[in-house]
DNA sequence: CCATTGATCGTCT
DNA sequence: GACGATCAATGGT
């Protein structure tokens, strides 16, 4: 897909789609996208960190489309999201995982724990340690091609070579089949559904 | 392969 | 004060 401001002002679930295949790169790594999910925005994804209106840390997601929204997960981890929609609407699309074609020798000192190649990169906040990703990108403009974090259009997928499910780990929404993935892709991460805690 | 568990802290109620 | 858009280590099948 080509990556202007206003396609990926488009809806959010056929921007999702169109990312599978594209890069995300600094300029010392680059990973080809595999797997993302969609959230759509206020009040209409009951998912989504944004779905009750803007706070701090999702201001960026009301802003213009393009843009990266990092989030702080579990008290470790970083998360990266692509802000879509109209502006206002405060979609996005979290980037789950993808495959490293450039800069595998800084991903694997960056990714100790992955066991192969395949893992640097498989899992959302995988995807973001891989990079060198954490709230310094938050807000940075991924279609200016001096940015720091960038995104890359790449041919499309075969057709029929994309497969969408549940999305991970949300307890909400649960049944919504906005994840979307490039088949037979060994980076996609397991799928793993969502458990609610049990009640006492 | 699968299931379970601990780590760890920002965010919002 | 409870809860995560997660991961790695561990132990079982």
């Amino acid at each position: 897909m080509r990556l202007t401001r206003t396609l990926l002002s488009g809806p959010v679930l056929e921007v999702a789609q169109g990312l599978l295949g594209c890069l995300i790169e600094t300029d010392e790594v680059a990973v080809r996208l595999t797997e993302v999910e969609g959230y759509a925005g206020l009040g209409l994804d009951p998912a989504s960190h944004a779905h009750r209106g803007p706070t701090p840390r999702t201001r960026v997601m009301f802003g213009p489309a393009g843009h990266a929204y990092v989030y702080f997960s579990y008290g470790m981890h970083w998360c990266l999201n692509v802000v879509t929609g109209p502006e206002g609407q405060a979609a996005a699309v979290l980037l789950r995982a993808g495959e490293v074609v450039r800069g595998l020798e800084l991903a694997r000192h960056r990714r100790p724990a992955a066991r192969s190649d395949v893992d640097l990169a498989r899992g959302p906040a995988r995807l973001c340690a891989a990079l060198g990703i954490d709230a310094t990108s938050s807000g940075v403009d991924l279609i200016d091609s001096t940015s720091p974090l960038r995104l890359a259009a790449s041919a499309p997928p075969r057709a029929g070579l994309v497969s969408s499910g549940p999305r991970v780990g949300v307890t909400e929404a649960a049944d919504r089949p906005w994840r979307f993935w490039l088949d037979g892709e060994p980076s996609v991460s397991r799928y793993r559904a969502s458990v609610r805690r049990a009640p006492e």
